[in-house]
DNA sequence: GTTCATTACGGATTCCGTAAGGATG
DNA sequence: CATCCTTACGGAATCCGTAATGAAC
């Protein structure tokens, strides 16, 4: 049995079971792979993929649990590698987070410019992506962390560590009949268009129970991934925005007008999403310290300790985020 | 980073940084251990182990947790061994044990006879030691499962399941006074030369516990690691034996006489010791179930899963054990 | 002087890539 | 017919054992 065996059943695996895939992605040639997993099904003394011909159609029981004990070996060697480039040079190395847009275009880049200036040598790297799909990166040890507002408790093996909490706000044009309203409501808002989020992004479904719970059902005319469509649909007069309050900037969107909308939704909140059991480089503390000040090191590293979701949220109870 | 070189790391490491004794152990030629460990070092970075000139001397901190991930990495290797195993044939395979004389002796024969019968094709081996040296068998892998009355839980790395409870009694030639004393107590018991087992064995700490509660004294004359050297200075009539109740046999033991000493002495309880994290073949729960008919399979797995020992202890606080 | 790890070196094995073959949909 | 896995094969790298070297106790 070879580590690299492991991989590459892990990773054939987590290719839908195409080799010539598996083989690109890992820059090497197919038939070592087809070779190399035909020696370890040789070696346990019965198949881990099922064969219709010459086609690999699904993964057999035993299978199944042999690529989730590879799936831990081959974290736990990346821990090793982690470790040792550690020891080498706490200041050089890498890091990529996998976020959505509404991070990486608000909220990420003060942060991003605050640590390139304390480790200019680790090589930072962000990935743009829904909300399962960075959770999915995060779980596969394909990025260092997603940081999200959802998506993320659907992986049983990241630990979610809350950042901070953010409410919503309407975004209108200038003079628009819903800015002159004192206190505005629900139903307010509800008369008119709507243009927000998609569902499953940036905390779209807060804003669903808001209005079902209301007996509301607002005419959502579009929605968008990222609030930077939204607002140029609501300055082409489409609808009424609705969209994190930290997405409007008021230097740029000075022709908008953004109408606090706190207590009309309740409150999301941002987490990020690490791999338990994960070794985190020196850095990568630093990094959460910018991104959320409550988080130490070693608060992060008790969170990383506790096996059940619900431990890890008692740990964060009682305490007070900043709210965006 | 192959899985060779992290499994010559960590057993350079369990036999005390001598590559020559390693080497040995495991069937190779130690400039091929040496080799090896030498290109991890070179791949990670820095050295795993410190070199007094042309000895290893200790452990750097960072080789001391490289260690530890290869030791889980190499318990995961051994498990998908097992697994596929027991996908092979879960008639065949191998079953070790690590126990006392005292277990051995008087309570394994009779499982491992019912055992046989059962799986003809399992290779049985039992190895003999002190409760500590059993444990690290066990914890170290080399045996499936150590069964003893203490030593246990020195390892953390053992899940131990509670089989039966046992208790002692006074062994003394045909004719001896305390025979003829109704209800005999630790004073009468006091009076008489002691001989029983070596501190550390066969539960000695109750006893030596009960006496220095009553503040006796007894005058230990001597003391052995099983029953059956016991028995024998008994019938040379040194002394008054102490013993597990269940290493007197009735057939063989007819010139002596076994006072109930229950009483006197709490009683003792008997482990079984699995390491954690170990994958199981079905033929150990059929043992396990042979040895302790209350321990089904389904409980021996909850028993695994929980990471702390307090948490197995409650599983079984219930439990009414047998008594022997 | 014994123990012990490292270096040197040669043979056997393994690994990996290219090319060809054959099955599937 | 395009896709995809397997087999065949040759060159390169790796592994492993023996023998020699040199440091530590």
């Amino acid at each position: 049995m070879k580590l690299q065996q492991l991989r590459y059943i892990w990773e054939v695996s987590r290719n839908n079971l195409n080799v010539t895939a598996t083989a690109d992605s890992l820059f090497t040639s197919q038939p070592g792979i087809s070779k190399q997993i035909r020696l370890l099904e040789d070696e346990l003394g019965f198949p881990i993929f099922v064969r219709n011909g010459k086609h690999l159609t699904e993964i057999t029981p035993a299978g199944k649990a042999i690529i989730e004990l590879a799936g831990d070996i081959l974290s736990k060697v990346e821990n090793i590698r982690n470790l040792a480039d550690e020891f080498n040079d706490n200041k050089r190395g890498e890091l990529s987070i996998a976020t959505t847009h509404t991070q990486a275009r608000y909220q990420l880049p003060k942060m991003i410019q605050k640590f390139k200036g304390l480790y200019p040598d680790v090589r930072f790297s962000l990935h743009q992506g829904t909300p399962l799909q960075i959770a999915d990166l995060a779980s596969r040890g394909m990025a260092d962390m997603a940081i999200a507002t959802e998506g993320l408790e659907a992986f049983e093996n990241l630990t979610m560590l809350p950042c901070y909490d953010w409410n919503r706000c309407i975004l209108v044009p200038k003079n628009h009949p819903l800015q002159s309203i004192d206190r505005i409501s629900l139903q307010d808002v509800a008369e008119y268009p709507i243009v927000t989020y998609v569902y499953g992004f940036t905390g779209r479904s807060n804003l669903d129970e808001a209005f079902a719970q209301n007996h509301l059902h607002p005419k959502v005319v579009l929605t968008a991934v990222d609030a930077d469509v939204i607002k140029t649909y609501v300055r082409l007069n489409l609808g009424v925005g609705i969209i994190a309050r930290m997405a409007y900037d008021e230097a740029i969107d000075s022709d908008l007008v953004a109408i606090d909308a706190s207590h009309l939704f309740g409150k999301s909140t941002t987490y990020i999403g690490l791999r338990k059991d994960k070794f985190l480089r020196g850095y990568i503390y630093d990094f959460i310290g910018l991104f959320a000040p409550h988080l130490p090191r070693e608060q992060v590293q008790k969170a990383m300790e506790q096996s059940e979701k619900k431990d890890v949220d008692a740990l964060f109870a009682e305490l007070e985020l900043p709210v965006y």
